[in-house]
RNA sequence: GGCGACGAUGCCAAGUGGUCUAAGGCGCAGGUCUGCAAAACCUCUAUUCGGCGGUUCGAAUCCGCCCGUCGCCUCCA
């Protein structure tokens, strides 16, 4: 398959080093709840990742936590609760969120807190080879010492410092150059180091989680495209002055950002909707296939109509899947639709156009199961795609009510069936609207009523 | 100021030199089916791709300029 590789600007074809490809991407730092920018940079990689162990890969995934860092610390104070508790309380969120949404989880998940000797280690070591000196309990990177600093970015040294927004931090050599040891304040959890009690700087611990959990060439390293600069080209700086062995990830791959409204959606902004909230209202399928709707490079605007859109999209891809006709010689033959789905899928994976073959494919269902002809085999290529893409083809569960009302549900249907034989018509409809106002919709088919809640 | 992206039908959104009178989704309208609905299916909904020039036998697709919107350069998926 074909991947955009964001430090050569071009789709390159995709081949791992090894027989296991290994992919990092970068995970969140648990200070708040996640949002739907979260989701959707989650499901664009887990989607490369099905896809990838669909063509028959198997994938290394790591994922990791930055559970210390200022945000954390302030937050965390605000709150009147220990750093820890706030971090481990934004985790568990995050993993039964990505449950919901059907995300795969990740082989391993290092939080940065339990990799601190190895970012240690890793720190003393970039000292040694003279990429990072100390000051006052803080430790730096040398960044005029790597000749290839803004590879990755496309930026400049000379550039960037005329952004003139770039910080002349106390003691450092170059105001470019960024912290790899921060010494500690009073108050903040630290730990001991040959520089003085501190804790690791933002991008450390992804160089040490990684090269400890994948190695030292990474196949794909994801994130979002905000994460370019500084966060991944200092990544890279470290692990590349580190290890002496460039480079140290072969496909860089960035999502587009979540736009609200006129702006992105962030933190930092304050203008998020929460992934909690999201799965509240629509269903991991319709929220799936609105972010995969768009090319995942593409920004994509957040909106109430575009994800009620989806949801009747994904409503009727769930009703294909309702009846089914026996395959036979004369059958719908699923293969041309599957074509058109792998080779979107290879092409930087364009979902929307997988998509658009799958949608194609769910017409071609119903038109052939009406006139009669076999389909079970194109239900179960529907089915087997759709999962490439993370897709259940369940509605979800209505939490308490869905088994207590269901004999009560079923007897109105069986009477309402009863008084439409006996065509005392009046009855049976304001049966059925007065269910429709509870949230309940009847469909009357050929093999009887068939119900669902709104 | 530097680097970059985008501008398409009522809305969302693929396509990046001819097969495009532009995929797919949602919506709208008409029809089939149904006791009526619902669901499903059929038909319909951009001769046109921000504007102006240019390159080419040929451009939504390449180049230039202009207008508009956004991202990164600072914490961020």
């Amino acid at each position: 398959m074909k991947l955009y590789n964001t430090i050569t600007g071009r789709d390159e074809e995709f081949v791992p080093v090894g027989d296991k490809v290994k992919m990092y991407v970068c995970g969140i730092t648990p200070y708040a709840p996640c949002h739907m920018g979260h989701a959707m940079s989650y499901v664009i990689f887990d989607v490369l990742r099905r896809y990838l162990e669909f063509q028959g890969y198997e994938v290394e995934h790591v994922q990791n936590f930055t559970d210390v860092d200022d945000k954390i610390i302030q937050r965390a104070q605000e709150e009147g609760v220990c750093p820890q508790e706030l971090a481990e309380r934004h985790i568990q969120e995050f993993m039964d969120s990505m449950g919901a949404l059907n995300v795969k989880s990740a082989g391993v998940y290092p939080r940065a807190t339990q990799e601190i000797p190895h970012i240690i280690e890793v720190i003393s070591s970039l000292i040694e080879k003279e990429y990072a000196y100390a000051v006052e309990g803080d430790v730096y990177f040398r960044v005029t010492k790597d000749r290839d600093y803004g590879k990755l970015s496309h930026r400049t040294l000379e550039g960037m410092i005329a952004g003139a927004r770039v910080e002349v931090g106390a003691g450092k050599e170059h105001p470019m150059d960024f912290v790899l040891w921060k010494a500690a304040k009073k108050g903040e959890p630290s730990w001991e180091s040959p520089w003085g009690p501190g804790r690791p700087g933002w991008h450390i611990e992804c160089t040490a989680m990684s090269l400890m959990y994948l190695g030292e060439t990474l196949d794909i390293h994801g994130g979002g495209l905000d994460l370019i600069f500084p966060h991944h080209e200092n990544e890279t700086a470290q692990s590349e002055s580190y290890t002496g062995k460039t480079p140290f990830v072969r496909y860089w791959v960035h999502n587009g950002l979540l736009q609200m409204g006129e702006d992105k959606m962030s933190k930092s902004l304050g203008n998020l909707v929460s992934l909690e909230d999201a799965l509240n209202q629509y269903s991991p399928d319709a929220l799936r296939i609105f972010f995969l709707g768009s090319h995942y490079r593409s920004p994509l605007t957040y909106s109430e109509e575009g994800l009620s859109a989806t949801e009747r999209a994904a409503e009727r891809l769930r009703n294909v899947m309702r009846g089914s006709t026996e395959s036979s010689a004369d059958s719908l033959d699923p293969l041309p639709y599957k074509q058109r789905f792998l080779q979107a899928m290879d092409s930087d994976l364009n979902t929307p156009q997988a998509l658009a073959a799958l949608f194609d494919l769910a017409r071609e269902i119903n038109r052939a199961m009406e006139s009669g002809q076999g389909v079970s085999q194109a239900q179960k290529t529907l089915e087997k795609l759709g999962g490439v893409l993370g897709l259940t083809f369940h509605r979800p569960q209505k939490k308490s009510a869905e088994g207590e009302a269901k004999p009560f549900i079923d007897l109105l249907i069986s009477m309402r069936t009863d008084l439409r034989a006996a065509r005392q018509y009046d009855m049976a409809d304001q049966v059925r609207s007065r269910l429709d106002e509870l949230g309940v919709v009847l469909e009357d088919t050929p093999q009887g009523t068939l119900w669902k809640y709104k």
